[in-house]
DNA sequence: AAATAAATGTGATAATTATCACAAACCATA
DNA sequence: TATGGTTTGTGATAATTATCACATTTATTT
């Protein structure tokens, strides 16, 4: 049986934010507990989630990294954006034509819930509170998304290999340092771009002294002319 | 005083689609007009919305359609997609930041309708119905967008003319016959190709017998190859 | 209907990026 | 520490698309 609970959402302590996953969770977390819903460990490489198949289970990730990525015509994986923790996977799919629109890869070991499609639903027509934040949630990420794609799509190489690292350095690690998940190839998926190319831009910053690369570990030296490069274009 | 209306959702006759955005209004449609919602004509060419601007009213398109568009920052214009009638604009920004992010021009003279955002909210608290249809509606919508725009992004101009053409034909007009509702140049910036290789496309296909063009008038004679030109990229 | 402005067609050229081919460096593991 | 596999670096070249410049057509205004 499951009862609406009154209107109170706490921030997620990471983020403060209450419209973060985290927070939208904490009233579904008492209806997990009910539900027995099943809790699992992947290992980094891990498929969690293939494009084309049916939404069976809302999968939210407790803990990890998590790419989404789609295979264009031509073969090549196009990266769509790297997943963190305290976030649903694939929560539009649900609400449209229940197929899984992207797949999802884990880039790290993590930590990955499944929540029954029933509970979740039942949840949003008898919770307005809950309804909302998910809304919210959905929304936000978006537009996030799109924004991030169609202004990258105008772009020249540097332009749009300067994105991608202030993306990891802001959104994913929020570290002007952090290590790339995946190779170089990834990466250039991600940018869409050829490997080549996305090498030849990445010796070029670090011949410049923008950013210093060791092995997959980058580090932002001018942030402030990354920037600029992006918005050069 | 707004009241809960029970959960009976009408499918809208144009589509037949219970999450239409015209279906989902039926709900609303009682409290728009207890609030006096107000009701406004706007021309061809007209800006309904600018991006950059706050959300202080929902607006709905009646009747009509309008371009969805922003600005590179190379001064260029993107158009994003075309918006038919029955559909909220902007959506996911009212549940985000509440800042328009992009901006909305009617391609026709439209009828359009301000709701109060508050009523907006309240009826999605108040009715978890209304919220789950919403939440669908925004849902498809992002991921048409979305997904249109990212098989677009690695083809070829052959690949991405065709795409567009059948975007006009089957999403837009739903018939193989229509007329751009604007000029080649705005064609091409739907697209995100120069104006010159856009219509040297559109001369291509025409010459090949694929479509034939009239002026502002475009018939598809063989849809089935356009498909394909799409698919190979 | 003439004049003016706007949109479209087209060749030549330049800029950008992908592709190919292979060398060098790095990594895992026997 | 040798060895095979993968990843990264780099030059040369080809493919694709933008840009420029201008002719031609179409639309709009007076």
């Amino acid at each position: 049986m499951i009862t609406a609970i009154p209107g109170k959402l706490n921030s997620c302590h990471d983020c403060k934010d209450i419209s973060c996953a985290a927070a939208v969770l904490k009233i579904s977390e008492l209806e997990l507990v009910n539900m027995n819903s099943l809790e699992n460990e992947v290992k980094k490489g891990d498929i969690i989630l293939h494009e084309g198949s049916m939404t069976s289970h809302i999968i939210y990730l407790k803990t990890g990294l998590v790419k989404e990525f789609i295979r264009q015509p031509n073969g090549r994986e196009q990266i769509l954006q790297i997943v963190k923790q305290h976030t649903y996977l694939g929560l539009p799919s649900l609400f449209s034509d229940r197929i899984n629109h992207y797949s999802y890869a884990a880039l790290e070991n993590s930590h990955i819930c499944y929540i029954d499609i029933n509970v979740f639903n039942r949840l949003i027509r008898q919770n307005g509170e809950f309804a909302q934040q998910i809304l919210i949630s959905v929304c936000k990420d978006s537009l996030n998304n799109f924004n991030r794609f169609i202004k990258q799509s105008h772009k020249k190489i540097y332009g749009r290999v300067a994105d991608a690292i202030l993306y990891f350095s802001g959104i994913v690690f929020e570290n002007d340092r952090f290590d790339l998940p995946f190779s170089q190839r990834e990466f250039a998926d991600l940018i869409g771009l050829s490997r080549e190319s996305t090498t030849r831009v990445l010796i070029k910053f670090k011949n410049e002294g923008i950013i210093s690369i060791k092995g997959k570990s980058i580090t932002i030296n001018n942030p402030d002319l990354l920037e600029q490069i992006s918005l050069k274009g």
